[in-house]
DNA sequence: GTGAATTCTGCACGCCGTATAGAAAACGAG
DNA sequence: CTCGTTTTCTATACGGCGTGCAGAATTCAC
């Protein structure tokens, strides 16, 4: 078994699960997380279903590894977006970062659905991927930026970190040593803003669809900057979104 | 046939009919949304899988009905809660409704999710159910009743009612004749702050689980209220719920 | 070519939603 | 009590699913 031969395999196999991720995006995106069956993938790629057994040992592990390399995405997304706006501009960041999510959403909503809704509440059982802890940080980095600003009523609930669960309070205070646990438990009720309105709006539940639903969530974005004593330039504008990835 | 006969006959229907839904609320409750199979239930009630469908013309159908009753069981329990808080104490009224709605979720996750997650935006599809009309008019009446103290930043972003979708803006309309396009906008955003943390939570992403979760929502809550210019007496509490209905 | 390692196929099992045909049961009328 | 009708249920079948397992096919070093 020559150290060349290794590589060789290593990189038809890297090739083959690669392809066999891309196939299963594909039918997630036509036919929404139920569509992404074994067979269904198998058959895509003209092979047996049970060969896919040598790639994923099971079909939740597959469900896992398209969360994660999905939820990267986003956060490439949303990064992009963030950096877009001017470092000083705190308020506008925080802002791109909740309409670039937005924007994504809308343009991949069953993709949305596979990190935010069942599929990962019972696949991942409440383990913080890797993905999570991005945007977990990103967003914390965001608040605390914010923090001198934050008007007094924000600080009133005094957060101590045995408030938080002990895994991502380690994960967020390992990131950003000697944060306030006040700056952690703000981030997490801005996440809940962002999210909230998108996920009534993916999920249909803002009317069959909203018209001009943006200007909402616009809205939405400004309220909450201001909220953290901010006053963003200007909201920025994300562009939209091409689906997949 | 007679008209005794239809009556005792349509007993009958309607009692196998509720038999089936609640073996389809229990299977829920214990295994998620995918273990409400027909089969499943059927042979929970010793009956043919076939037999089920002299009652649900599919699975689906079923579904939508168990949404529909689950939801308005919720706003049986939202609504009990406002109801609870003297009526001139609009900020503890609206906080109320949003910490009912999280006690409820949290009691009952795979009802949250079956309301709220992939399973309703698959199978409903965008039609406004009828739990969802009274989730949206209870909710505008309340910010309807806080409107005069608005702050104005609130109120900058106009709305027109052509900026909603058609069903839904009628449907308000008709509840609450004459109403600001503003409140209503609000009123949806207000529901999604509501929405959004009780979503990541109830789906496993704010940490495997967040140790004193609602006082992080409950800060939400008031900071919601403050938002809109009131000042709750005190923020209401709200006793745990029950599993199931 | 030969032998070992890897990858894939074929088949089986039990689950699912759904359709259809026919048995079983309920019931009013005679 | 029996007949015919209406309602409800069972039996069976089809295709699809996730998942294991035995063995064929392929790949590669020697």
């Amino acid at each position: 078994m020559d150290e060349h031969t290794q590589r060789r395999r290593a990189r038809l196999r890297a090739r083959t699960t690669a392809e066999i991720k891309e196939t299963a995006l594909r039918l997630l995106a036509e036919g929404g997380p139920d569509a992404i069956s074994l067979r269904a993938i198998a058959r895509e790629m003209g092979m047996s279903g049970s060969a896919v057994y040598g790639y994923f040992a099971t079909r939740d592990a597959l469900l896992r590894e398209l969360i994660n390399d999905v939820y990267a995405s986003v956060l490439d997304r949303v990064e992009a977006a963030r950096d877009a706006v001017p470092a000083d501009d705190t308020g506008g960041r925080i802002a791109a970062w909740g309409l670039a999510l937005r924007e994504w959403a809308l343009a991949n909503p069953t993709g949305f659905r596979l990190i935010y809704g069942d599929v990962a509440a019972t696949v991942q059982a409440g383990s913080f991927s890797a993905a999570a802890k991005r945007a977990c940080v990103g967003l914390t980095e965001l608040v605390a930026a914010a923090w001198p600003h934050v008007r007094d009523g924000q600080a009133e609930h005094a957060h101590e970190w045995s408030d938080f669960a002990a895994t991502s309070a380690a994960v967020v205070q390992e990131a950003l040593p000697g944060l306030d646990p006040g700056v952690f438990g703000l981030a997490l009720r801005v996440w809940g803003r962002m999210h909230g309105l998108i996920s009534l709006e993916v999920n249909g539940h803002l009317g069959p669809q909203l018209e001009r639903s943006d200007k909402l969530y616009r809205a939405e974005m400004l309220d909450l900057v201001r909220s953290l004593g901010l006053s963003p330039r200007a909201l920025p504008v994300v562009g939209p979104t091409s689906a997949e990835r």
